[in-house]
DNA sequence: AAGACGGGGAG
DNA sequence: CTCCCAGTCTT
């Protein structure tokens, strides 16, 4: 068998197999363009079965691109909390914003216009015209990379750019006249369900006759790939500040800045302290610094002692947290004096803006997006 | 080209 | 526990 009829061979099985395998996935209940491109952002580094919630609740609260492009960012960042990534939400976000400007709220079905939103990028923008659009263009996601570099034995490292460019030429090859749409998704398909990471179920293969890596046996070894880095640690110390008076029964929290690392999410005061030899900072000091340090967020607290420790891992940076409880001590008049001046001073756009904070109750949690870690510490308070 | 950017599942 | 998953934006 030469290399061209291998092509045809994979391509017709593939799609016979997708045709009679294929998932009852909510985004393919209807061939609508917003839907498709709304599950594939969630879908970016995130597993099917993860997303299918979040994308039935995302599509109830925002059921076109004008509703998405019209709510409040907090509502998106809400809908989207403990997804991760969260600048895929505001990036979504202000794509729908161009297209509901520059393309009267149709998601555009030419390869520029769809490549020029925010948070599309080749990947993205190939997964939409093909399977929204059924236009040739191809989605070359992870799935799609380890399908290939399996069947065809490529055995260039995946995360180089030139590779994905290299795999982008080879599908453009074998999507089937008039099929892109469901080889798209059957590339993809077959990467989720059979094709998968570790130990594939190969005997289940569609194409495994003339998989080049089964072949040889080295299906289990591809695709090559570097290793990423170890997140670094960092020690933070975090504080559950309980209010008096008029914030009985109450909890601080604060917004995170408009930038960087969970921007615009809410979160408990913590500072970050310097990691010692045994890695932990005794509480004495801990709470002592944190008591310090939280004057800036407009209140005065009295530590009243240790509630626990938390873990969460980013991709690059692994979080230790120390959470102490404390009782707020006066009524905040820096935070009232600070607000004031933010609404005389119009300064939406100033970069080292006071962070906002606020005293909520156990039901106004359901008001602001948290990242996990903080839900779970903040439930377990009020679970008390 | 390299780093920033979350969170969950499998073994 | 450890390992694995891997698109887009920014620098």
């Amino acid at each position: 068998m030469n290399q061209t009829e291998q092509k045809k061979y994979f391509s017709q099985h593939l799609l016979e197999w997708y045709m009679q395998n294929k998932r009852d996935l909510p985004w393919r209940r209807h061939r609508n363009p917003y839907y498709i491109w709304v599950s594939e952002i969630m879908l970016q580094q995130t597993r099917v079965d993860t997303v299918i919630p979040y994308f039935n609740r995302f599509i109830e609260r925002f059921p076109t691109v004008e509703d998405l492009a019209d709510a409040p960012e907090q509502d998106v960042l809400k809908c989207w909390e403990g997804l991760g990534y969260y600048s895929r939400a505001r990036n979504l976000q202000a794509a729908a914003k161009q297209v509901k400007e520059l393309h009267g709220g149709q998601v555009p079905d030419d390869k520029q216009a769809v490549f020029a939103l925010k948070g599309v990028g080749p990947y993205t923008a190939g997964a939409v015209l093909s399977i929204a659009f059924n236009k040739p263009e191809p989605a070359v996601d992870g799935n799609v990379m380890r399908v290939l570099s399996r069947y065809f034995l490529i055995e260039e490292d995946i995360m180089k750019g030139s590779t994905r460019s290299y795999m982008e030429g080879l599908v453009a090859l074998l999507i089937p006249e008039g099929r892109a749409s469901d080889f798209s998704q059957a590339l993809m398909e077959l990467g989720a369900l059979v094709c998968t990471p570790k130990s594939p179920h190969c005997l289940t293969c569609p194409v495994m006759e003339h998989c080049a890596a089964r072949i040889e046996g080295v299906e289990e070894s591809l695709p090559i790939k570097t290793k990423a880095k170890p997140p670094r640690p960092e020690y933070r110390v975090v504080a559950l500040v309980e209010g008096t008076g008029e914030h009985a029964g109450k909890v601080l929290i604060r917004q995170r800045p408009q930038s960087g690392l969970l921007a615009r999410m809410w979160e408990l005061p913590h500072v970050q302290v310097p990691q010692t030899r045994s890695g932990r900072l005794p509480d004495e000091p801990a709470m002592d610094i944190l008591a310090g340090a939280l004057p800036e967020e407009g209140v005065t607290a009295r530590p009243e002692g240790y509630m626990m420790d938390a873990e969460h891992t980013f991709s690059h940076i692994h979080w230790n947290l120390q959470v102490y409880r404390y009782r707020e001590a006066s009524i905040p008049l820096a935070a009232e004096s600070r607000e004031v001046y933010m609404l005389e001073h119009e300064r939406a756009d100033e970069e080292a803006s006071v962070p906002q904070y606020r005293w909520i109750a156990e039901e106004d949690m359901a008001l602001y997006a948290f990242p996990n870690v903080f839900l779970k510490i903040i439930r377990e308070h009020f679970k008390r």
